[in-house]
DNA sequence: TGAATTACAGAAATCGGTTTCTGTATAATT
DNA sequence: AATTATACAGAAACCGATTTCTGTAATTCA
């Protein structure tokens, strides 16, 4: 059975498409027994109104794009729910994506997107995101607000957790527990969450006068395997560190397996601490210490800010850090205590 | 700056809106020189078709619908994950939402499927939703394919991990372990994923001629709070159970919270088997037994059902189940071993 | 009671594309 | 050289809605 149309329904309630379009937009003015029987030839078509013909006459553009690296990942995924929660009470429309951070597929969205006319944009840029591209998107009049990574030359919009506060926090609370010895495995360097938060290890310590031995910042860039050949390589230094932090997640799982399977006493023989909260992280043997971030709330107010935007088109752009909180755990606590 | 259209650009170019939109489906028979105005006039001016006229004219549904309870749950963000890079790599659009297991949510996003002209929809039903809604769909010629959730009353093709094989699994295993007061905590029984998980446990319990004390099988209903409880139940009963099996993951963390609060020690008080693998399982101490679904495949061959369906609209209907995997770790071992 | 509003329904134009139809210039055929 | 076939571009119709315009009947006002 084919898809009903707006002429169906107009031949069933025998009125013109006009009357028919004028009930389903409660316009005011309908004769009440054609209202009826509009509704009931409706009801009897099981008629639905065409989205891409209202869209096409109304140029209503309803509805934003959203794209982050990975739907799967753990914040990722929150953030994601937070937004469809929200955009779902504001009963705005959301085209969820990922982009996996490679760029030929963020750019089959974006086109896509435009192709949708979105009224605007969300986006955590892959890394190597050409400025331009998001730019000429925006010179479109399409707003655009970027989440969790900024783009440097590019100006817009921006909500992301404060990771160098959250990084300092971390390590600033290893100082605390005694630790002076403290090396990182830090993120990708092609991103900015990756930058802040060796930003933040460093001017913690720098703010209690400790210096780092190069050595003791190895780059994990968020994924596992490079993690695991960062810790060996942290493993493998005259003086082993006494504490490390970690820049996220996936680095720190792929530490703490290498610490089971080298029998590594936490926190006697090497203390952890890790950006972004785990599931279950108090679970572990030791709990494991973590900055969590307010994944939910970042995907919420990332489209806050793009509504904002799409009313007020020239307001100042504005710059949103979420603070983070730090779980302090077992983990991360001193030898001592 | 305003969107500009298909008119503009053979203005632009000086040709026809005809011209125009042969160059853009890469119709023959163009003039070589022609051809190349238009392009140079829709680089331009930033030109891209619009979805919505395109799709009104062509009548073409080349995007699906995908809806499951949540993104940032476990299983079903790895589900939509996979669900999402097999439908880019075929090219064809998804849409992605999630219901929060809520009925009304449901009827909202599947409205807006219908009104999208999707192709196909791919559904985790939310718990009491009526057959009659998605027969309904399903008669105006959109195929459904159900996932996870078998729905009673409603013919269609099914997808799914195999439920009662992998509670059987687990089971079984610990029987073989030499545990006999075997007790569950058991999902939901609103959703066929809670009744086949509980028949697999009934069934392994029979096939070794094990009594089950109806004490042992307490409803967690796939939530942290109710499994809490049922935990609770089991610790006040007369004779506690040597060995649980968890119908999910979110429960089994409630268990683990209350053991470790508790100081139950795992496996010697008390053995443990959960349904469905958490990302650090392997890191708990003890290692947590589970039984692991293969969540990025039931996304991917989800969609390979929906399109064969759209392709084959008469083909018999089609029940996959995919085995699940059991990992066995120390959580349910043996005490002698 | 006749003129001016008002209420309401249908006809027709429109949104931005695609596709069929039509027409003209060029190439191929006899 | 006359005829037919081919290549290609533009005009016009169309998809399914919305909205303006038009027309008629009912109502209000003088």
């Amino acid at each position: 059975m084919n898809k009903s149309t707006i002429s169906d329904v107009a031949r069933e309630a025998d009125v013109s498409k006009s009357t028919v379009s004028r009930v389903i937009n409660d316009v005011p003015n309908v004769d009440p027994e054609l209202r009826e029987r509009v509704l009931v030839a409706i009801d009897k078509l099981d008629y639905q109104p065409s989205r891409a013909a209202r869209t096409l006459k109304k140029d209503l553009k309803d509805v934003v794009g959203f794209l982050v690296p990975s739907i799967s990942d753990t914040i990722f995924g929150d953030v994601m729910q937070g937004a469809e929660d929200y955009a779902y009470e504001k009963q705005m429309g959301i085209l969820p994506y990922s982009t996996a951070d490679d760029l030929e597929r963020q750019q089959r969205y974006l086109d896509g997107f435009l192709a949708e006319r979105v009224a605007g944009l969300v986006v955590v840029p892959a890394p190597q995101t050409d400025p331009q591209v998001l730019h000429t998107i925006q010179a479109q009049g399409i707003p655009i607000v970027l989440l969790d990574r900024k783009l440097t030359g590019f100006e817009a919009d921006y909500i992301g957790s404060d990771n160098i506060q959250g990084a300092h926090d971390a390590v600033t609370h290893l100082i605390e527990e005694g630790y002076t010895r403290i090396a990182t495995i830090a993120g990708s360097q092609q991103v900015s969450t990756g930058v802040d938060r060796l930003t933040g290890y460093r001017t913690a310590m720098a703010e209690h006068n400790l210096t780092i031995q190069p050595d003791w910042i190895q780059f994990g860039n968020f994924n596992k395997q490079d993690s695991y050949q960062a810790f060996q390589n942290l493993l493998q230094l005259d003086k082993i560190p006494e504490a490390i932090f970690i820049a996220n997640d996936a680095m720190t799982i792929s530490v703490l397996r290498a610490v089971r399977d080298l029998g590594i006493c936490i926190p006697d023989d090497l203390a952890i601490a890790g950006f972004d909260e785990l599931l279950i992280a108090d679970l572990l043997t030791p709990a494991l210490t973590t900055i969590e971030q307010a994944a939910e709330s970042l995907g919420q107010e990332a489209l806050q800010l793009l509504f904002d935007r799409i009313q007020y088109p020239n307001r100042p752009t504005r710059i949103v850090q979420i603070p983070t909180k730090i779980n302090i755990r077992e983990s991360s606590l001193s030898k001592s205590s």
